[in-house]
DNA sequence: CGCAAACTTGATGTTGCTCAAGCTAGGTGG
DNA sequence: CCACCTAGCTTGAGCAACATCAAGTTTGCG
């Protein structure tokens, strides 16, 4: 794709800068854009499967994209919920070392891995933003061991009502927060079942922290309760 | 510090490649080692704590170093163990994410950040390097994810002595595999409590996986039914 | 409206934690 | 050199948190 097309590509769907892009000069993200390419996926389509060989890196444009890994006897372990502007697949060489998964409708955009890479060297500042990235990933999965070590089932599900919070801006605190993901998700990203999901969310209902609406929409309404509860402050109530 | 000056040092203490310049060429990596200088520390010094801003970037020269969180009531989760070659602190702005403490006795190469940072620019082949360090380091979060959401108190700790056989080269399959840090600091890593760590090692013993030598010498009888256990393919025994 | 999938709720079970007591090894001083 | 002391480890008994198993209930879709 040339870099004309692809930035007329962009234009039609409205979409421009790139997260990825994010702090490069402008002739330096054309170039950036110039290797992309846009996929459309439905709930529940897979996008690469842990073990794969990295063909592509994605970005995520819209939309909530889910990655996991598997135990053979089929227990699954979700390492993250990503929103637009995470990246997917930045290993620097051999496989995918989880799949990934659509929550959601979700829109990528696709880098192919050995173009990509030669940005590395060629488009200045470009290293410098995916490592600012990577650390921040790294940061992230930092968190999740501590919330999966050592958090009770109260303080992780919590935390993952924070997480949502903030993934969708958190404008309004009182506002609602969407939950797209199913129960199942939700229990596999906190290392709980997903009776454990259900009860303690009921018990959060019933101590007056949110306001469940409907499975997917759930209100705060005491987000101070909950960012203690999530920090484990708490001397659990 | 001066190019020769360092060249100089590092060439007195017998250490001349650091794991950092691997694969950069002659002069790329002098100019890496130029800007380093070491530091030694003693088995439960603390080299940095989370929330210090990241002046320096380490790479462990000798000895094992601990990462952990702690939560507000003193829960405490070990991140990682690092052995010779891993990097600390590499994180792109801001502030270290987790504390770093000497497990043994230890020696740290430290680079200055703002020197480090401006080799990133100036060095060719660095980013790419760093970001290979990093994508590696995300891989064993992941893993360490799974093991502390979806694996069993057996298989943690399977996991656990494969990962310490395989950090010291694990030549011989049939040699013992030293553990120097404390069933705190193992359970504080698995998840676990430290009377968990010592029934189950206990059974790996009754059971000919492994022969507990002293209580940080360990000798594996049974690979192949360490590793099975390890990766949750058994139907526990 | 009816069906299926997802969610909630309840009763019971099990893994790993807590609390408490010995044991062991390594270091210290008489 | 050896007895003592302490920190760390092991072992045991009881318990709690969360999992499992089993109904109900809601939601969304054809």
């Amino acid at each position: 794709m040339s870099l004309q097309l692809a930035a007329a590509a962009h234009a039609t769907t409205g979409y421009h800068a790139m997260a990825m892009c994010q702090g490069l000069e402008r002739q330096a993200a054309s170039r950036v854009v110039a290797v992309s390419s846009r996929q459309v996926l439905a709930p529940g389509q897979t996008l690469f499967a842990e073990g794969d060989t990295t063909e592509n890196v994605y970005e995520v444009v819209s939309g909530i994209v889910k990655l996991y890994k598997l135990l053979p006897d089929g227990r699954r372990q979700v390492t993250g919920f990503l929103s637009a502007g995470h990246l997917m697949g930045l290993v620097y060489r051999g496989f995918y070392v989880y799949t990934a998964e659509a929550v959601t409708d979700v829109i990528v955009c696709r880098y192919p891995r050995a173009r990509f890479e030669s940005l590395i060297d060629e488009v200045p500042g470009f290293a410098r933003r995916l490592l600012a990235i990577h650390s921040d990933e790294l940061r992230v999965a930092q968190d999740q061991m501590l919330l999966l070590g050592r958090k009770t089932a109260t303080e992780r599900v919590a935390s993952f009502l924070e997480m949502m919070a903030e993934m969708q801006g958190a404008e309004t605190p009182s506002d609602d927060i969407h939950v797209p993901m199913s129960r199942q998700d939700i229990a596999d990203y906190l290392g709980l079942t997903i009776e454990t999901i259900s009860r303690t969310l009921t018990k959060f209902d019933a101590d007056g922290i949110i306001e469940r609406r409907k499975c997917d929409r759930i209100r705060v309404r005491n987000a101070d309760r909950l960012a203690d509860l999530a920090s484990g402050d708490m001397d659990e109530v």
